[in-house]
DNA sequence: GTTTTTATACTGACTGGTCAGTTTAGAAAG
DNA sequence: CTTTCTAAACTGACCAGTCAGTATAAAAAC
């Protein structure tokens, strides 16, 4: 099943993601041409085509993917840990996301409250995906008595994702000095405040 | 001194303004057209060159005019204040600012942490005069000893900022229904629980 | 007060360039 | 002998910015 040939061409749509990723990061969607995409993984024009229905269906895949990879990590930090651990867990799984995928993490800070564009659709749904699973750990603790009785499941979910996002991409960006430790020991102090019953 | 002439002038430069936040909100700026902007304003594209010196230039002052009205707000709310009075009033003038406006809010949150842009040293200086603002009020409780004396006063006044933002945000593009005024209970609470001594 | 002049504000067709996507003939890898 | 990729030319839509000309309000001249 994986011949060659399909490894190669794996490895080809890998370096087209990178590419996509780096500089939609920087300059935005509209801004980045699929001349750039192609130069910077260092492959012809018309390979981007062979691989990608379009430049849109590029940059959805791109998404899918990432969140893709997000939304396991945190399946995987959660798992068999009791609801307050599993906050802890998936604070540390987001900002070592965040940390390894720099560029991807800009990028969705930057287009997940978009309106009106083709691929918001897409999105919603990943987003969906990704914050679903912090909701099974939030439900499971508001259920069990551990986190607050009080505590919106739904909000409390959606805020902690954004807030990691926010915090961390705002210390990339704005202090790339400070160790992610510190952010980490920040955020993770907040959640535990928040998180007392 | 305000001749019809200025007036009229200043109402267009403010139609513009409000045609441009809303489509460079939902679209972006690269994906928004100067025709588009022209047409929503009710104007002819020339004069949108008239009024401005370029699309960027429009954008920037836009920038520039957005975040001055914010930075105004914050002053306003903490106006006399004890510190953590003041960051209570700061969230509720923060969210306020949002919910009145809300599109350039929104345009805020996609372009805040983006990178080499040309207007990326306009905004990170914008953005440094809004929250110096809050900067003052964490600075003066850390000092008076009503705030945790271990608090970072850097991090956790752009922490401040950036919750706010994100957290109103997603509640006004995911959950609409959803009254402002559950927003606000919750960041005050989690504000409250943080700012704990 | 009516006419002429001037400054300011605006118009919209046009231009030069850019970019997504296509096409082609062929090379390299498997 | 098929799949994947290359290189380069090409098309057509789209778009930022320009410019010659028009409209209008106020000031100047009569």
């Amino acid at each position: 099943m994986t011949d060659g040939r399909s490894r190669r061409r794996e490895d080809t749509r890998q370096r087209l993601f990178v590419a996509a990723v780096e500089l939609i990061a920087e300059r935005g969607f509209s801004a980045t041409t699929v001349d750039d995409i192609a130069a910077r993984a260092g492959v012809a024009k018309g390979t981007v085509y062979y691989n990608f229905e379009s430049k849109t269906a590029l940059f959805e895949e791109l998404l899918r993917h990432g969140i893709g990879l997000l939304t396991a990590d945190f399946r995987a930090a959660v798992d068999g840990l009791p609801p307050r651990e599993a906050l802890a867990a998936l604070v540390r799984a987001e900002l070592e996301y965040i940390r390894r995928y720099r560029a991807f993490a800009q990028l969705l800070l930057s287009e997940m409250w978009r309106t009106n564009r083709e691929w918001q659709q897409t999105l919603r749904l990943l987003r969906g995906e990704a914050i679903e699973v912090i909701a099974e750990s939030v439900r499971a603790g508001v259920a069990s008595g551990d986190l607050p009785a009080d505590l919106d499941v739904g909000t409390a979910s959606s805020a902690l994702f954004g807030v990691g996002l926010v915090v961390a991409v705002d210390w990339l960006v704005f202090q790339p000095d400070r160790p992610i430790e510190d952010v980490q020991e920040a955020l993770l102090g907040i959640v535990r405040r928040v998180a007392q019953t």
